[in-house]
RNA sequence: GCGCCCGUAGCUCAGCUGGAUAGAGCGUCGGACUUCUAAUCCGUUGGUCGCAGGUUCGAAUCCUGCCGGGCGCGCCA
């Protein structure tokens, strides 16, 4: 539809200017979707607008701009209606020319780092991890689509004191690192963690471990990287279940900044930017305060030489600005970091490693939550492992296809219950504002009916039955006179521009409401006007507009990092 | 105490950055299957948009102050 849609507001633009006067001409025409079908389909209210600094009555005003609009080659006759709106109806040439010709779009030439999922090693993924997986996935899908070169940067937490305890542990118990899978690592966790509290020797030479793990020991280095590689082909496991395109060229762990943070601390120290307290070296940023209203700092060095995540997170950014050539930079981590978030990026301008030019921006989601209103966990109070998670979706959609005695191979329905499942979890958690809190609802999610990813797939389902029921290859939308088939084409043209507003307002839940916008438009559609029963111009037309529809789905979906099976 | 976020129908949520009578789904109730897949569709029911002011021709949306809830606030990430 922006093929269209600069072009009307060019010619209001120009009308006003015709009609009122040039200094009326760079308004902003107003145009928007009419909030009605039966108002047309798109509306502006720049009569209203205008109607205090022109002195008239905003119908007269509607009137005179109507007289000064030449956009007979695109619409109907504009029609003023209420106070002063005027509606715009477009002509169905136009209308099957958004259909037929998706819009482009040509590379921004902007560089984005995402930096989303951030697993933790020797730790099982968990559902927290999974709205930052989810959403940033689709996130740079979206930045892909609409031009933007996307780096994906995985934030590994693999580095920090704990590996000189897990370290210690291992060389304590004699293991072989690589005998164990994640699990194994999770309850060595536990166990040194115990041994930990315990035994005030063992706590020493754990903090030893650490700086012979900094300061690069061999012995030490091979454990702690056997223990991320046991990591890293959990994770790729999860991800392969989960769909999702990241690997391990995408991650960048916290240990990779391990040797810039002497440099991070000696140059903000020579930008005079720190502070030391109590034995730390901290950076108190203008506007920042603490609970007893006293300067909050960021604390960059600890007091006993080591350093802490903010550290870390501050050389991350300086490397995606210098080094990668960052034009924007998104975090898509929990809302609870938020603060964090503001501190790094304030002390990153002062310290003249963000330009001010290039946006840094903090993605903010919701927890998940169980159906007792509290963050998700197992009946033992436990957190709820990804993998589980993702089983029970995909069992309860095998469930339903089975029950449904749908006719496909048990090898298909094996990969739709996988897609089905897996996409109705996505679904409900991209569906949403990512702002706020979830309650985890199996039930829900993989119902066929309302706002749910079964239900999209559903639809996309049809659409390829009825494609695969025609003998002809789709051609090009030419009529469109029931108000259905108008309805829809109206919801397809608009399909870029719903994914330029996710880019730009980085909130997938809005692409989500445009296409069960769209699935419901061919619900409609699909009652009223028959495609395959239909005859000459008006079914070629109709399979044509079911296929354009059936891409939208398709490219909608995967944008949304769900699959899109052509059976159910 | 300070800061961020949330508050819209019985329930779960949208509301396109200020526009027309605030919309969906679920639920309720009532219809439509010798199906272009009924895992669907159509109809019905339902709201002082937390409260009070303010800005505006016009406010769920912007501003201020309250009320209620969630989260955060120095060496964990």
């Amino acid at each position: 539809m922006s093929a269209v849609l600069p072009v009307l507001a060019f010619r209001l633009s120009t009308a006003v200017a015709d009609a009122f006067g040039t200094q009326y001409g760079g308004l902003d025409p107003e145009l928007r979707a009419a909030t009605k079908p039966e108002f047309g389909h798109f509306q502006t209210n720049l009569a209203l607008r205008l109607a205090k600094s022109l002195g008239q009555p905003p119908r007269a005003i509607a009137e005179q701009l109507v007289a000064a609009l030449d956009l007979g080659d695109l619409c109907e006759p504009p029609s003023i209606a209420g106070p002063g709106f005027v509606n715009l109806t477009l002509l169905p040439a136009v209308l099957a020319a958004g259909v037929n010709e998706p819009e482009r779009f040509p590379s921004s030439g902007k560089r984005v780092v995402v930096d989303y999922s951030q697993p933790n090693v020797a730790k099982q993924m968990h559902v927290g991890h999974l709205r930052s997986t989810v959403i940033g996935d689709a996130l740079c899908n979206v930045l892909r689509y609409v031009g933007d070169e996307v780096i994906r940067q995985n934030h590994v937490g693999d580095w920090g004191t704990q590996f000189g305890m897990l370290v210690e542990q291992v060389l304590f118990e004699g293991l072989v690192v690589e005998s164990l899978d994640i699990a194994g690592l999770q309850l060595l966790y536990q166990r040194g963690r115990k041994h930990f509290d315990a035994d005030s020797n063992f706590a020493d030479q754990s903090r030893a471990r650490v700086v012979l793990l900094q300061s690069g020991d061999p012995l030490t280095l091979e454990i702690w990287r056997q223990m991320v590689e046991v990591s890293l082909i959990e994770f790729d496991r999860i991800y392969a279940k989960l769909g999702s395109p990241l690997t391990r060229s995408d991650v960048v762990g916290e240990s990779a900044y391990n040797d810039q943070l002497p440099g991070i601390v000696a140059d903000l120290a020579a930008a005079g930017l720190l502070t030391e307290s109590g034995g730390a070296q901290c950076a108190f940023l203008p506007g920042f305060t603490g609970r007893d209203g006293s300067p909050l700092p960021v604390i960059v060095q600890k007091s006993d030489g080591g350093f802490g995540y903010s550290a870390t997170d501050l050389a991350a950014v300086r490397h995606r600005v210098a080094d990668l050539h960052a034009d924007r930079i998104i975090y898509v981590v929990d809302h609870r970091q938020g603060l964090h978030f503001q501190q790094i990026f304030a002390l990153c301008r002062a310290a003249g490693w963000l330009p001010e030019t290039t946006p840094a921006e903090h993605v903010a989601f919701g927890t998940v939550l169980g159906k007792d209103g509290k963050p998700f966990k197992t009946r033992d109070g436990d957190t709820v492992r990804l993998a589980s998670l993702l089983d029970g979706a995909v069992n309860r959609a095998r469930a339903l296809l089975d029950e449904r005695d749908a006719p496909m191979s048990d090898l298909t329905r094996a990969e739709v219950a996988e897609a089905v499942g897996v996409g109705a979890i996505k679904y409900a958690d991209l569906s949403n504002d990512r702002i706020n809190d979830y309650v985890f609802d199996l039930d829900r999610m993989v119902a066929m009916t309302g706002n749910t990813g079964p239900y999209l797939q559903y639809a996309h389902a049809r659409l390829t039955r009825i494609l695969a029921k025609t003998d002809e290859t789709p051609g090009i939308v030419t009529v469109l006179e029931e108000p259905a088939e108008q309805r829809l084409a109206l919801l397809l043209a608009g399909f870029g521009d719903s994914v330029v507003q996710v880019a730009e307002t980085l909130q997938p839940h809005r692409l989500c409401t445009y296409l069960y916008e769209v699935a419901s438009a061919l619900s409609a559609f699909y009652e009223t006007c028959p495609v395959l029963t239909s005859a000459g111009e008006v079914r070629t037309s109709r399979i044509a507009l079911c296929a354009a529809t059936r891409r939208v789905l398709q490219d909608g979906l995967g944008l949304l990092g769900i699959a899109a099976p052509d059976a159910m």
